[in-house]
DNA sequence: AATGAATGAGAATTCATTCAT
DNA sequence: AATGAATGAATTCTCATTCAT
């Protein structure tokens, strides 16, 4: 169910899946040293120590190749935030929330090679539908997270202060990864802070 | 100071100059149409209504086109800020400053073709010095601003939560920015919000 | 006769026997959307439904399965204008004798999936040996139905009309498909028009 | 006006015509030797002696530069059919009449490297339109003159008959090629026979 | 100086055929 | 025997950059 909107042909035979990891692998390690444009097939299969052709035995073409590994990411990322964003925070004070939250995430994206590539390139690889599902899922967590803190809020406007929170995570995450792919700590303390602040305002109402 | 370290020979004659000027133009439109990979030489010669040849004539290559373009913006972008970012705005209400501060910001974005292309990619289009100066004069701005507020705040301190608002306005301005090229106001309001949450929260203290 | 000179084995399982006949059925349908040149050993297998391994288990390569189809349309032809072209007809009215000859080939043609795409491209499919020896079979029953209508015809002219009464209809009979595959009937008016002229100028002796 | 529909660019500079001009000729003979599928793009360019980057520089791609071909050939055509096919002979016999449309056709096919290729797959090379326009106004000629020779001939019967009579030769021509490229005479004679045969029957109306 | 042709390494992708399991 | 993965040369096309005129 995850790739296979992808792959042109699914591995049915054990030697089949084995050759699917290894080129994974390498685009994760290329689409991280280049980005996505810049990857080169050849490049992936020289890494994957596969002949190019085998490639297009299971991918239709290069942007399929990063699409499967967007999805499965996509896949093992909502395993996580499924156990993360849960209405259990609803009572903690929001920067023990935010923790909770933000860390298990800034873990994810750094034991993900190549993840990068996609938080900064989201329209680079069209839209993958496992994307947009994705979203609308933490979305309505958050909005019921939000909720649950503060009964007062609209729904359309808990939505929308969702929304924005991805977006900034989404946008300072790269921001968090230092050149060398570990993580600023003193820039996730930022995070954390605008996210405090943008949610003090907009869920807990500080100051309204 | 603006192309000379790119332009491999400053236009003498006014033809020249207007040579420049449409090549600069018709670069700026293509990076918003395709981006800067997918931005070809011959593409930016066919828009210009310019020779090939004589793109190279002006420019030594594809990159320094770009430069050439970001550092014409950046040049007068820097103008601006220095105009918008004073310490005149020490003592206004929080949200107030963001005005004055924000909404030039996204007017100039939105009015320059192309920048959105240099928000995205900036590692893509190497290290422009002029970007690096201008990076550090704002960070001093904002500095200085930042202590005239609250004369409490170590400068190191300052200086780290300046780069964070700059991060944060760089990092959100994309999506503040709709795909027909207009601006998303709502989406404004809650960069201003997030700001307003951080600064209050890093600068105006609002709990510390 | 049909198929082993090109097939790898003979299929002695009727399990084999289905596949052969899925695969020249496939072979078909795509000769006739695509051609030889495009088409695919793999589509062939697709549409078939069989594993590209179990094509090359009875052709030995992509030219054998054209001309395995080609074979058995061949030997089917054989049948057909056997019964069709024959002394009986000797004294028939010329267009009489031409509704007995062309009618039945043109049902035919359109009754085999992928035969308009040898009439083309006879060369293509290099010299298949049975559609040599059929042209030399067809040949000389035309020479011999000539030779009845007409005693004064020399051997070697007979064979000559004979050969380009047959270019004729190789060449005309395209034109006679509409691009639906169905039958063109005034073009098929017309065929036998021209074939009529032909044969009265050369066989009938009108006028000399 | 004939080949600019598919050039990349029109050539400004003598050299690069020059350049045009022996990439067309390669194309024809290499049309000629192995057809259009198998064709290569870069088999073209070795034989003109550019690099393959030259090719593209004037043709888009592959087809055009067939369709270049057909382009030019199409012009010259009606350049001599123009002069060849005339009321002029609306009173000639009709042996004679085909005599003068015949062998200038012959010469001029023989006398193009590559001709045969375009009367083989006339749909490899899609629709193209100097194509189409040349056959109606070929048509039309084709009409005047028959109808000059009856004048009891309905305009759509002789729109009709001049169809077929150009499917006719187009179809038996490449049968008049022999594989060496020369004219094969005995053929010829035949083709005028059909037409004779043909044109007699439907224009001349010996039998109605 | 101005123009546009020249260049060719490389990119993505295809496909007939062989081979391992 | 049956399956589908492996292989890699070949193909079309691109593009930054240089050069001849």
């Amino acid at each position: 169910m995850t790739e296979d909107f992808a792959a042109r042909r699914v591995p049915r035979q054990e030697r089949g899946e084995r050759r699917v990891a290894a080129i994974l692998a390498a685009a994760a390690t290329l689409l991280d040293e280049v980005g996505y444009d810049a990857m080169t097939v050849s490049a992936v299969a020289a890494r994957a120590g596969a002949p190019i052709g085998s490639i297009y035995q299971f991918f239709p073409n290069k942007e399929s190749i990063a699409q499967a590994l967007a999805a499965r990411y996509l896949t093992e990322l909502r395993d996580q935030l499924t156990t993360t964003i849960t209405i259990e925070g609803a009572h903690l004070p929001l920067a023990n929330l935010l923790d909770q939250l933000i860390d298990p995430y800034m873990a994810f994206i750094t034991s993900r090679t190549g993840y990068r590539a996609f938080l900064t390139s989201a329209k680079a690889l069209k839209q993958i539908p496992a994307s947009a599902a994705l979203e609308d899922e933490l979305v309505g967590r958050l909005v019921a997270l939000f909720t649950a803190r503060n009964d007062q809020l609209a729904p359309l406007a808990a939505r929308q202060y969702a929304g924005v929170t991805m977006q900034i995570v989404a946008a300072l995450a790269p921001a968090c990864i230092a050149p060398d792919g570990t993580l600023d700590q003193p820039m996730i303390v930022e995070l954390k802070a605008v996210l405090r602040g943008y949610l003090g305002l907009r869920v807990d109402g500080a100051a309204g």
